[in-house]
DNA sequence: CATGCTTGCAACCCTATAGTTGCACGTTGA
DNA sequence: TCAACGTGCAACTATAGGGTTGCAAGCATG
């Protein structure tokens, strides 16, 4: 336990026992991250599903623009597409979200473990 | 970075009840969709409290570069400083991360609920 | 006091990405 | 078949952000 993500690995690589996750997790985060992908998912969610060309009606950005979120979104795993004769239609996975909300929950606890472990030692070192 | 979610509601808006956590989720969640910022946080959570410049030494970018990303961590409040005479200490804080833990874990809840809801409302209209 | 660390500020590069527009292709239906 | 609509691809712009280097300024200890 010396050393903890120096090369690459995304921190929670000890810490979360869902290894699987893990890449998912970033993807969401970065998903998640941008306000205009954000607006997409609310909309998506709101109104069940819907094509590119619709989104782009409700937001402030052109239809590439959802596109190329859309895409993002559905790297991410929050969103799927299904072809419906000559348009695509996109909805909503909420799955991801759970995954990531666990994932946040479990390094939360990892963190307060640790933390607190080290706040005692200092502690005992200083009264000492 | 500098707003959050403006124009359209940031999703969660009729979800999560914390509306106070809001605005810090979106920095929690940006600051952590960065992998140099996350294997910063690690190193923090490792080695309890560190100055820039020996988080430096820990990570393959320069000094400037980790107090950059310090100061958006701290942003976030996912860090905090204290001066310790001619040096800055950093530490994490765990706080930000579990408020968000929970906050995604809300919306994904409410997302299933409407998700289902719609998938219900679309079975009995196809019903119908 | 002078030297050595460490921080802080500023300018600067460079890549990633959010956004745009234009056009070609495929599908639907009159 | 042909017009209309939606998607897909490509080129292009612009800005934000991650990263660097250099230097001025502050604190500590010989």
């Amino acid at each position: 336990m010396t050393n903890s993500a120096d090369t690459g690995q995304p921190l929670g690589a000890n810490a979360a026992a869902s290894n699987g996750g893990d890449q998912s997790v970033e993807a969401v985060l970065a998903a998640l991250a941008d306000p205009t992908r954000r607006q997409l998912l609310s909309a998506l969610v709101d109104i069940g599903q819907a094509s590119a060309t619709l989104l782009a009606g409700r937001l402030p950005v052109s239809r590439q623009a959802v596109v190329k979120h859309l895409h993002v979104l559905e790297t991410a795993g929050l969103v799927e597409r299904v072809r419906a004769g000559r348009e695509v239609l996109y909805f909503a996975r909420p799955d991801p979200l759970d995954a990531s909300a666990r994932w946040l929950a479990d390094l939360s606890a990892t963190w307060d473990t640790r933390l607190k472990s080290l706040k005692r030692a200092a502690e005992t070192t200083a009264d000492d």
